[in-house]
RNA sequence: UCCUCGGUAGCUCAAUGGUAGAGCACCCGGCUGUUAACCGGGUGGUUGUUGGUUCGAGUCCAACCCGGGGAGCCA
């Protein structure tokens, strides 16, 4: 039989298969060896019987160093002192490659160790079952869209400006011209909802802020949609329709993941929508009734949105914060102009804001007036405005954070996890 | 940028101002059911850097470098 992978053993039992890996870890017992193999998608052990195989191949074996490449043949037995429930009785084993003494051992190292050796520690079970509940993640929001008709519109990383004018920016030579690397692709969505109707973005995005917290990353990736006519209303629902759909995906596929995780499964299986939706003027209520010192016209620390969010079974919505705590672009609620018709969804258990979103202005005049009072430059946003020029219509969208969704769904402490090779403040390499 | 804690063997950590140690990894030996296997032996050190106090500094003092945790900003 022709190379199997782990996680399909339980379709091969009694029969010979043939494991393509390296080795996880290896013990003996003088006539007996066991070999766990690890191959990408599971770990499982061999078992190797001295009388049972040549002496080369024993004496191979005892040789082994941790993470050496090996195809290993073996019968698929079931076993109740295995973890998986299947065990290979070894027949056969080829060295690929003996590896060199391996720098990360089965003991426990400090982060700044693991951080200098991502490259290897993706492969612990920890890293590898979280980089499949990523790339899920991944998979459902650009499920989620395309089902629903959305047009995939890539957003430019080199850009001549800000988009929110606020954040600091990666500064690069384009041609003896400045240009940054991107912070958000919203602008560029709006012509592309203007052009398609319902769009979407899912890209890097880039902050030159030194943040130094376990919820920010110097390079992150977002999912932006944006659609033509939607109003503040529609735009929430669609993000708990998606913030549901994506947590149950995962909950469905990957519970094997979030078992090795130890991941409280409970605190997930209540994400269904409807989401509570509280206003910016209730949530400063909740927080001052919590003690908290804060007055109408702040925004939000981390410690608030923990109060806020330690309140509710589900994530939360947080809609309609002051004109001046946010970007230029979103429109006055036309009730009371001093809130905006924007949302924060923030997450469960302490993860803080996952989606910011909002109603677009749509109206060229309040437009230009926001502007100047944000000192944006004329020039650059030319192309913006001509949006407001040539059919406006109303408009919503948002942004959700993928690195911090990642962390709430795999309760991580720290975001620096859950994206393969993290950029942070003081840390370039891998 | 600010606050706070730390830096000793490849890794994780001990060590009253008085001879630098353990576990793991690695090397040698033992073991037919191990689950971070276990048992015996061995290799391995400019104690982050520079300067100071002292008969004597890993330990006390100063500056700097690097890192952890937190704040601000944000997703």
């Amino acid at each position: 039989m022709g190379q199997v992978y782990i996680e399909e053993l339980s379709q091969h039992e009694g029969q010979e298969v043939t494991i393509k890996g390296w080795v996880y870890n290896r013990r003996s017992s003088g006539k007996i060896h066991f070999i766990l193999v690890r191959d990408g998608t599971g770990i499982v052990q061999g078992v190797m019987v001295k009388k049972e195989v040549s002496p080369e191949i024993f004496q191979l074996a005892k040789e082994l160093t941790q993470e050496s490449s090996i195809i290993v043949k073996g019968i698929v037995r079931s076993d109740e002192r295995a973890p998986g429930g299947y065990e290979l009785t070894l027949t056969h084993l080829e060295l690929v490659q003996m590896a060199e003494e391996y720098p990360i051992t089965p003991k426990e190292h400090g982060i700044e160790f693991l951080m200098d050796h991502r490259h290897l520690w993706l492969r612990s079970r920890r890293q590898h079952a979280i980089l499949r509940i990523r790339s899920e993640i991944i998979k459902s929001i650009r499920d989620f869209f395309d089902d629903r008709g959305f047009v995939m519109v890539d957003a430019p990383l080199l850009t001549p400006a800000a988009c929110e004018g606020t954040t600091t920016l990666f500064e690069t030579d384009y041609f003896d011209e400045k240009a940054f690397l991107a912070q958000s692709g919203q602008l560029y969505m709006e012509a592309a909802a203007m052009a398609c109707g319902k769009v979407y973005c899912f890209g890097p995005t880039f902050r030159a802020e030194k943040s130094k917290t376990r919820r920010h990353l110097m390079e992150f990736w977002m999912v932006e949609p944006e659609v033509a006519y939607a109003d503040h209303e529609d735009n929430m629902r669609l993000q708990e329709d998606l913030v549901g759909y994506v947590v149950q995906r995962v909950l469905e596929k990957h519970r094997p993941e979030l078992d090795v995780l130890e991941r409280d499964i409970s605190r997930l299986e209540t994400v269904v929508p409807p989401f509570p939706r509280i206003t910016y003027d209730e949530a400063i209520q909740r927080l001052q009734k919590a003690g908290v010192d804060i007055k109408w016209g702040a925004d939000f620390g981390g410690g608030d949105e923990t109060i806020l969010a330690e309140q509710f079974d589900r994530p939360v919505f947080v809609e309609k914060y002051p004109v001046q705590v946010k970007a230029f672009y979103m429109k006055p609620d036309p009730e009371r102009p001093e809130v905006v018709l924007c949302d924060d969804l923030l997450a469960p258990e302490g993860y803080g804001e996952i989606i910011g979103g909002s109603q677009r202005i749509d109206d060229l005049g309040l437009l230009k007036q926001r502007m100047q009072e944000h000192d944006l430059p004329d020039e650059v946003y030319a192309w913006y405005m001509d949006l407001r020029r040539y059919g406006s219509v109303p408009h919503s969208g948002f942004g959700l954070g993928l690195e911090r969704t990642v962390a709430w769904i795999c309760g991580l402490p720290h975001i620096r996890e859950t994206i393969p090779f993290p950029r942070l403040i003081n840390r370039l390499y891998p």
